[in-house]
RNA sequence: GGCGGGAUAGCUCAGCUGGUUAGAGCGCAUGAUUCAUAAUCAUGAGGUCGAGAGUUCAAGUCUCUCUCCCGCUACCA
């Protein structure tokens, strides 16, 4: 399958710069990536490698406007951050370019502007929200209101990251501008879009036909997407941190994060190679991108849609998306702090980049989310790194360092044994081969362990400690081929665990093997005098693997701590009595009661409100069964303006309580009053 | 509600185009062993493959219905 490309151009998703890399990200892209390419490039292939920070976008500016500094202080402090932490971790990319770069800023305009000239997005004027006073447009996150949810009151116009739901500033209770906290006002602005719709048939013959063979999540994803339909995207937005819109009369808009954010793999390739052209625009690249499940979208559909507007780019071949990696039972979450981060980790567990590696890799969510827990990490270390692999290469080289004072024996006359093991060991190869070729890097990483497996047991088998005592010239062979296995072990680690891999070629003392020589037995030469053998991986002991856990638990506090202290809102405006005699409040009864269809939360409630009875719309179905509410009495606002949901008219609104942990009651008089009593 | 993904031994996961007694690693039990970081090796116990129905000579593997988890999405006064 790999003979059809000269060349490979692998792509590792940009993270974004607004916050430090955690173990997530590493084991949904980084990791998975750097296996790949570290492979190919053990094969001798023409392989790159890019990356870069993703450094445009709303929410870094509204990072800098917190912390009252600018965006490119932002930016700039976690690039840094990124990139060193990465290096040490021996992710070993070509170059980790960013989108701030001047390189970046040119072939992003570029493009933009070779599909502006030829027609190629559409024009759109529409309302958007303004802010009079700073005189500029709001993007959503930057409206700021009452969810009209949870009552957190610093809702964003398109989140409310308390409760979590998606908004939009419409829906906003007493929107204000988070620039200025001015009441925003609607003004017409111009954008450009990139109609979608019109690379639906492209895209369904080059994805549904001619890429079955994606994983199934992506495949899946992709003709979700392309059944429903494509609508064109916007690739422009008001604000003044980005790369300007090249095109005369567009001050003030910049290119849509996601539009300029993808471009950012060819600027790396770019500032990489002035032959970045060969791994772009020839057919004869095979180009993947390595992302998270959550960027499925933008590299099958957007990102591919944009290379063909343009013309002349090669399209992925494959887009392997992982799913998302839990922490102790719990989303990681950069907002709450429940994550491990990467720098965090090198610097407690300095030495043990390759026990990371190697437990996000056999852990990776390849087909649907996982969970790491410090309980795995500490038992994958000490009863597969340490008591397999790091336990093998100890015994050979211990072995060979008694009894023959570090010089590698010959070997002798082989046993049909030795040969069935030698054989048992070559046979790794391919299966291993396969399982990266196809992005199945667990089942890869468990072929690579085997081979110190299958050491493990010959050493077993043969006994030399005991065969020295009768029959010396036996054991110089069995060494031999202890030796051999232990070199095979660094060539077919080396994707997965660099550092470990360079130990055991350190400590044999020969120079790095390329990966055709996997299988070889005779890779190290009688003769040849070894290093002092020292510990590959060391144990983890119970009490640092409760250290990570009380941090999490203090992390967990702290954070109920927080919300605890949130949870009682601030009292709002005085209003006048004038004010609150408008509203009218009623006892009302709840006489019927069921489940709008195509909801989730919708409920149709009958009500007797004295008045009259009334039908009322109320988003309360996952908390209450229409069985339970009917026959209660419930306080109603009856004078609301009534408002069309779901087809339904909702002539009032149910009144409850909520208290900050979403707990939601309904109020219900001490006990049975008429109908239609007024609440006062 | 719509769409996508997942549900297989105590735990984490493999099981390709349906075909002999459903596999691996960890954990557990028993035995062997002591070169090695109490590390290894062998053997074994453990599963009505989420539930139900169907197609088939034959289903973990195909079809339908349902349940539960995770995403995305939707007009949650």
């Amino acid at each position: 399958m790999t003979e059809k490309y000269k060349r490979y151009l692998v792509t590792s998703a940009l993270p974004y710069a607004n916050g430090p890399v955690h173990i997530g990200h590493l084991a949904g892209v980084y990791i998975p990536s750097d296996i790949y390419v570290r492979y190919l490039r053990l094969k001798g292939c023409d392989v790159i490698s890019v990356c870069g920070s993703d450094e445009h976008g709303v929410p870094i500016t509204i990072k800098a406007r917190k912390e009252g500094i600018t965006p490119q202080q932002v930016v700039d402090r976690y690039h840094q951050l990124i990139k060193t932490s990465f290096e040490r971790l021996g992710i070993s990319f070509d170059i980790y370019s960013r989108t701030s770069s001047p390189v970046h800023a040119e072939t992003a305009s570029a493009f933009f502007r070779k599909l502006y000239d030829e027609g190629k997005f559409i024009e759109r004027t529409s309302e958007q929200y303004y802010d009079p006073e700073a005189q500029t447009f709001l993007a959503d996150r930057y409206i700021v209101g009452t969810c009209p949810k949870c009552g957190n009151d610093r809702a964003y116009g398109d989140q409310c990251e308390k409760c979590g739901s998606t908004l939009s500033p419409d829906e906003l209770i007493e929107p204000h501008s988070a620039v200025s906290g001015s009441v925003p006002e609607k003004r017409m602005t111009k954008h450009w879009y990139l109609p979608l719709n019109e690379y639906e048939d492209f895209l369904r013959r080059w994805i549904l036909e001619g890429h079955k063979e994606w994983k199934t999540n992506v495949y899946g994803q992709c003709k979700s997407w392309l059944d429903g339909g494509l609508q064109p995207r916007a690739v422009s937005r008001d604000l003044d941190w980005g790369i300007p819109v090249p095109v005369e009369g567009a001050e003030g808009k910049v290119l849509y994060v996601w539009f300029d954010a993808p471009i950012g793999y060819i600027s790396a390739t770019k500032e990489l190679t002035p032959d970045w052209e060969k791994y772009w625009k020839s057919e004869d690249t095979k180009m993947v991108h390595f992302i998270g499940k959550d960027n499925i979208v933008f590299h099958c559909i957007v990102f591919p849609s944009m290379l063909k507007a343009h013309g002349g780019f090669i399209l992925p071949e494959n887009v392997p998306a992982n799913e998302f990696l839990n922490l102790e039972g719990d989303k990681i979450s950069t907002s709450r702090n429940w994550a491990i981060w990467l720098h965090e980790y090198l610097d407690e567990f300095p030495g043990k980049e390759d026990v990371l590696r190697y437990v996000l890799c056999a852990n990776a969510p390849e087909t649907k989310d996982n969970d790491f827990t410090w309980k795995d990490f500490q038992s994958r270390n000490n009863s597969e790194l340490v008591a397999v692999l790091g336990n093998f290469v100890n015994r050979a080289l211990v072995l060979t360092t008694k009894y023959y004072n570090g010089v590698v024996p010959a070997a002798g006359e082989l046993t049909d044994y030795d040969r069935a093991t030698l054989a048992e060991m070559a046979a790794v190869k391919g299966s291993l081969e396969n399982n990266i070729e196809t992005f199945h890097f667990r089942e890869a990483l468990k072929d690579a362990m085997n081979i110190a497996r299958i050491g493990n047991k010959y050493l077993a088998d043969t006994e030399p400690w005991k065969v020295v005592k009768s029959d010396p010239k036996r054991v110089e062979t069995i060494l031999h081929i202890a030796l051999q296995i232990t070199a095979n072990t660094a060539i077919a680690i080396e994707p997965f665990m660099p550092f470990a891999a360079a130990k055991i070629l350190r400590m044999l003392a020969v120079d790095k093997f390329g990966w055709e020589q996997l299988g070889a037995s005779d890779l190290v030469p009688a003769g040849h005098a070894i290093g002092k053998p020292e510990l590959l991986f060391e144990k983890i002991e119970d009490d640092v693997i409760q250290r990570q856990l009380d941090k999490l638990a203090e992390i967990k506090a702290a954070n109920l701590a927080a919300e605890a202290s949130q949870s009682v809102e601030q009292q709002k405006d005085t209003v006048s009595f004038d004010d609150f005699q408008k509203m009218d409040i009623r006892v009302a009864k709840i006489l019927a009661a069921e489940k709008i269809a195509k909801t989730k939360k919708l409920l149709k409630l009958t009500v007797d409100t004295g008045i009259d009875k009334r039908e009322i719309v109320s988003g309360i179905a996952d908390r209450f069964t229409p069985e339970e509410l009917i026959g209660r009495q419930v306080l109603v606002l009856v004078n609301l303006e009534p408002r069309e949901m779901k087809g339904v008219l909702s002539n009032g609104m149910i009144l409850m309580a909520e208290d900050a942990a979403g707990s939601l009651r309904l109020l219900q008089p001490d006990g049975e009053v008429s109908n239609g009593a007024i609440v006062r």
